[in-house]
This record gives C-alpha cells, sequence and structure tokens, in this order.
RNA sequence: CGGGGCGUAGCGUAGUGGCUAGCGCGCCUGCUUUGGGAGCAGGAGACCGUGGGUUCGAAUCCCUCCGCCCCGACCA
C-alpha cells in the first residue's frame, strides 16, 4: 500500500520550464522522473513503479510466447563490436570508455553481437533450434540531440529479443510469433497503435516492421489510409500510378524561358508568352545530387519536391548523398543551374532515377541544357529513358493509397517497437553456425525485436491524459484505486484505512491519502495529477453512511453505500 | 554539427550598471482552518552556471567555457 503521509514523493505546482511535451511535464510534475543531464533521468518511486509495470505486462507476454529471458550487462568489451563492424558504424552515437589497463569498452546500444555469441556458446545442432531468447536493459546511445523528456534519452530501457532460426521460412514463423506478441502487449499496455512496413521491397530481402503509436507529440510520420488500414512509414510509401495513354505527341520543340530558374516562374512564363495554360504538374524537375561522389539526377513532376531520406532509404548502397552545390555547378558546365532536362543525360553521363509519375510516354516541360531556354514534349522512352524507377518524391496527404487508391492522411506517432528480419549478417560476422542434419554446418538466420520500455511509459502518458494531469490504465497506474480521507474527524481516516486494507486483501493495489495536514482541494489535484484510474473519496458522506467513486478517465461520479465500496471495485477491476 | 532561445533558492519567476537580489509555490515554527492547490504571524533557504575582463561599482555590459531547451541534420 502506498500511503501518501510517507510516500517518497513532491508534486509541482507548476510544470517544469525546460519541458515541452505533456509526458516530460506531467511526469515530472507528478513526481514520476527527474532530470539529471541531457536525456538522462532518474525515477523516483511512482515512476518506478509504473516502469515496473511495464515491464510486467511485457514479460508476461514474452514468457507466453515461449521466449526466455536472458541478461547481459551494459559495459561490453570492444571486441564483438570490432567483429560486425559496429565499434566504427555505430560512429559518435556509442558511448565508449576505456578501463585502467587502457582497453577499450562500451555502453551497449543494442545486443545483436552478444545474442549471437551467447547462442553460439552454447548451441551447435539445428535441433537445438528455433530459439528466441530476450532481455529487459538499459540502453546507451549518445544521440545527437535527446528530446522530448524519456521520449528520446541517452540512457533508456528497452525490451531486446532474438530469434535464432535455420532457414528462412523458420525465420519467418518467429518473427510472427513476435508480431503476435507485440499487438497483444501493446493492446494490454493500452497503447493505440498502428503497425507500418518500415523498408521498401526495394531495399531486398530483409523485413521491418514498425509499431507506432499514433500522437501528435511523436517524431515519426507515418502514412495511413483511412479506408484499408494500410500504413506505412513515408520512406516505405508506394506511389500508385494510374496507366494511361499519352497519345503520340510532336517532336521536341525548343522555348525561349528568359529569366526562368524555378518552376513558379517557368509556369508563370509559359502561360503568359505560349498560352500553354499548364501547371508546376506539367513541368519536369531535374534534381542533381552527389551520390558516394558520383552525379546522379533525379526527376520529379514539378509541383513536387524531392524527399531527400525517402531517396535515400530506396537507393541500395549508397552512403552518402547531398545535393548539388554551387561548387558542384561549376565544375560541370554543361548543367545549367534551374534549366536541366533529361533529353542529355546519357551525353553527361549522369545516372538518372524517376519517380514512378514520370511514366514511359509521358511527355513535359523541362530545361533545354542551355540558360534561359526550356523544352516541352519532352517525352519518357523517347527522348530519354531512366536508369530506373524510384521512390523519391514527396509524400502528400491525399495521395492515392497503393492497396485501394483512397485519399491517404499523413499523421505523426512514437515509435514504440520494431521488428525485424536481421538475416545472417551477425551470424555471418560472428560465425554462429550449427551441424544440419546431413552434417553440415550452416549460418544461422536471425531476427531483431525490440520494444522501447521507458518510451512506452512516455507514450502511454502521451496518449492518456488531459489538462489536470495523467491518466494510467490499470495495468500501468501505481495504484489502482487511489482513497483520499478527508476532513478532520478520525472516522473518515479510520473508515478509508480499513478499506484500502480490504482492497489490498483481495489484491487490489491502493494508494492512500493519509495526510492530516493537507486541505481536500490539494489531495483532490494530487489524485487526479498523480492519475490512478479510480478515486474514492471518503469524507462527509460518511454521515449519511456514503462514499463517493469517481473514474479519472470519464470523470463520472457516483455515490455509493460504505458497505458496497469493496464488492463494486472488485466487480470493476479485472 | 548548423540555426534560435535560456541559465537568479527544490520548482515557477522579477530584477538590463548603484545601497541588504524581490515575489509566488514548496519547506520549518505557532495559531487557526478541512469537499477543490485555505488564512494570519514568524522563519530557514541564492558563491545570480563557470572563469576572465570593463568599471569607483556587475545578476545586469564584453569575452571564454559549461549546462539546458526548441527547430533542423542525425536516429541499428
Amino acid at each position: 500500500m502506498l500511503r501518501m503521509s510517507s510516500l517518497f514523493l513532491r508534486t509541482l505546482r507548476d510544470d517544469p520550464s525546460d519541458a515541452a511535451v505533456a509526458s516530460h511535464k506531467l511526469l515530472v510534475r507528478a513526481g514520476y522522473i527527474r532530470p539529471i543531464a541531457a536525456g538522462i533521468f532518474s525515477w523516483l518511486p511512482l515512476g518506478v513503479i509504473a516502469l515496473r509495470n511495464v515491464e510486467r505486462v511485457i514479460r508476461k507476454e514474452m514468457d507466453r510466447a515461449g521466449f526466455q529471458e536472458v541478461h547481459f550487462p551494459a559495459l561490453l568489451p570492444k571486441d564483438p563490436y570490432e567483429k560486425t563492424n559496429r565499434w566504427e558504424e555505430y560512429g559518435p552515437a556509442l558511448f565508449r570508455l576505456q578501463d585502467r589497463k587502457g582497453s577499450d569498452y562500451l555502453l551497449g546500444p543494442t545486443h545483436e553481437e552478444m545474442f549471437t555469441l551467447m547462442v553460439k556458446g552454447e548451441y551447435s545442432s539445428y535441433k537445438d533450434l528455433p530459439l528466441s531468447i530476450y532481455q529487459i536493459q538499459t540502453k546507451y546511445r549518445d544521440e545527437a540531440r535527446p528530446r522530448s523528456g524519456i521520449i528520446r534519452g541517452r540512457e533508456f530501457v528497452m525490451k531486446d529479443s532474438y530469434s535464432f532460426d535455420v532457414d528462412d521460412e523458420g525465420l519467418e514463423i518467429s518473427y510472427q510469433k513476435h508480431r503476435e506478441a507485440y499487438v497483444s502487449t501493446f493492446n494490454r499496455l493500452g497503447l493505440k497503435f498502428n503497425i507500418v512496413s518500415a523498408m521498401s521491397g526495394a531495399m531486398g530481402g530483409s523485413k521491418s516492421e514498425e509499431f507506432l503509436a499514433p500522437c501528435s507529440t511523436g517524431e515519426d510520420t507515418y502514412v495511413l489510409c483511412p479506408k484499408c488500414g494500410y500504413a506505412a512509414n513515408v520512406e516505405a510509401m508506394t506511389t500508385k500510378v494510374e496507366a494511361k495513354d499519352f497519345g503520340n505527341p510532336p517532336a521536341m520543340e525548343i522555348l525561349d524561358t528568359p529569366d526562368t530558374p524555378t518552376i513558379d516562374s517557368l509556369v508563370e512564363v509559359m502561360n503568359s508568352k505560349y498560352a500553354a495554360n499548364v501547371t508546376g504538374a506539367d513541368t519536369l524537375k531535374n534534381v542533381l545530387l552527389i551520390a558516394d561522389g558520383q552525379p546522379i539526377s533525379v526527376l520529379v513532376p514539378g509541383d513536387r519536391e524531392v524527399d531527400l531520406k525517402r531517396l535515400e532509404a530506396n537507393l541500395p548502397g549508397v552512403q552518402e548523398l547531398r545535393l548539388f552545390e554551387d561548387a558542384d555547378f561549376a565544375k560541370r558546365p554543361e548543367l545549367v543551374k534551374g534549366y536541366v532536362g533529361p533529353q542529355d543525360a546519357k551525353k553527361f553521363g549522369l545516372k538518372l532515377y524517376a519517380d514512378p509519375r514520370v511514366q514511359v510516354g509521358s511527355h513535359w516541360i523541362t530545361g533545354a541544357n542551355q540558360k534561359n531556354k526550356h523544352m516541352r514534349y519532352v517525352t519518357h522512352g523517347r527522348d530519354f529513358t531512366v536508369d530506373g524507377f524510384i521512390e523519391v518524391a514527396e509524400v502528400r496527404e491525399g495521395d492515392a493509397c497503393p492497396s485501394c487508391a483512397t485519399a491517404v492522411v499523413i499523421d505523426r506517432a512514437i515509435e514504440i517497437g520494431h521488428i525485424f528480419q536481421l538475416g545472417r549478417k551477425y551470424a555471418q560476422a560472428l560465425d554462429l553456425t550449427v551441424l544440419d542434419k546431413e552434417g553440415k554446418a550452416r549460418v544461422v538466420t536471425m531476427g531483431s525485436y525490440g520494444i522501447g520500455v521507458s518510451r512506452a511509459v512516455a507514450a502511454i502518458a502521451e496518449q492518456s491524459h488531459d489538462e489536470i494531469g495523467l491518466v494510467w490504465p490499470e495495468e500501468i497506474a501505481p495504484a489502482k484505486v487511489h482513497i483520499v480521507a478527508t476532513g478532520k474527524e478520525d472516522l473518515p481516516f479510520a473508515t478509508a484505512e480499513k478499506f484500502a486494507q480490504q482492497l489490498e486483501e483481495t489484491g487490489i493495489s491502493v494508494m492512500l491519502d493519509d495526510r492530516k495536514d493537507a486541505s481536500p482541494g490539494v489531495k483532490f489535484k494530487d489524485a487526479e495529477l498523480i492519475g490512478n484510474p479510480y478515486i474514492v473519496i471518503v469524507g462527509k458522506g460518511l454521515q449519511d453512511g456514503k462514499v463517493e467513486l469517481r473514474v479519472r478517465k470519464s470523470g463520472e461520479k457516483s455515490e455509493l453505500p460504505v458497505g458496497d465500496l469493496i464488492s463494486h471495485l472488485t466487480k470493476l477491476i479485472g
């Protein structure tokens, strides 16, 4: 039982000045967490209870799915991470340190290597697989920009699982099992979420999905179809293009278009000078970039911007991507800034990619590769060909859903889980093999699956609060029932105490506000701020043999005869 | 890493060159009060982020560093 008279808790009347999002403000105000450094927090008793409650739900679901819990240190030697090249690859986000002898260590940002080695140390036969193991552990990532309280911290609690299978079919089954376990976990946590595909098919074999909890302060943007439920990361959204007959356009024609380096200015001149009656969508934008040192050109309709994130996600194998700068144009005088067209791309040695909207047969108004000149009727397939279609244009609200063509909406969310078919990358690098039936060594295939545990606390707070405080689901709340004793007589306190005892005996956790020196107003405000699901007020109603029950979420209030309270609550609480 | 903002008591803040750094919340003591963050009286609590400089005089102006927040880049 949590007694407010002695609970290590101090609620704050004002929002902390450095908090911007609701979960951060409320968790600090209600005394769940305190800031220590950027992206690093300590947890007070109420916070620890809520966090443990989230962990408990996750453990139950993991165990129910047959996954086994293990535990690794956070402090890890460099060697395994050297073998997979992540000591380098992880870059500045990795917390590195040395021991007294000067040996390199790191604080684990994620544990693929360690899990792989653990299995390698114990198992060596196909008969031992499949296997799924997990841990709940503190992770460290030196984020470039921690933000939003515990939504993106540098130290955070994560549940990470890894599956081990002999073959791809096995991996698929393990992956689906995790997917189902995640669905029931997040349901029990009371989170609204969407599962979105995180990688496009163009990336190749690895499959990955994210669990996103919609909320306005989330940092992920995703696409949702209101009709069929299609959901995807903006990077993974695919473009639906209707096949069209463009007829037989006239031959390319060169036009004088002085002073038209932008799409807007071009459309203006086309319409005023040539009465062409066109919009930006009739023009073709040629965006020049440097991909790993090589110049590439990307074609999108003039009314669309290039989304660099989408381009990068869909350009396999490219490490470094940036837009052409003035220095690049200076080196390539044949590429005239503002007047570039695809018809000379081959001659210029440019790799050419097109948004799917730039279909074969379509014709466009585009740059003539001469200053102050454009061309029209530049036709895909006749006047230029591309090296490939690629998802590169910005995604907009109202774009067609790839599966049912309904207008999609764009929404924000917090990523609360990510499941991933890793394949053999880590097993290969660390030489995790098992012998198959024929006695031949086979590299194991793996999946990795993560849930942000501390982040889930924030996500629940984000999705479930109001102006006056937190509103926890039963499974997560520090206590199921918050009993407030008011007045200065002894009777309400004694009665409240009795209720609390009885409820605890039936397994219902209670927070009892037995403070003698606090006014009723203070107790009510605190109860609402802290956010336990049921609030019982034992006070002046006692004269008539009544107590008051309030449901935090709905705000619903009712008076109950003293004798009915316990049975009523046991019925309400599952 | 680029751009912006901020650092004054546990929290929220006032103070833009001048005397003992002010207020609210919280905290302590006493009295009073107990169904919506009560009242009165008294009190404790601040190297004004750090280091340097300008000045007769600096929380206040200038520089360094540190820290925090926001936007962006980044985010297995």
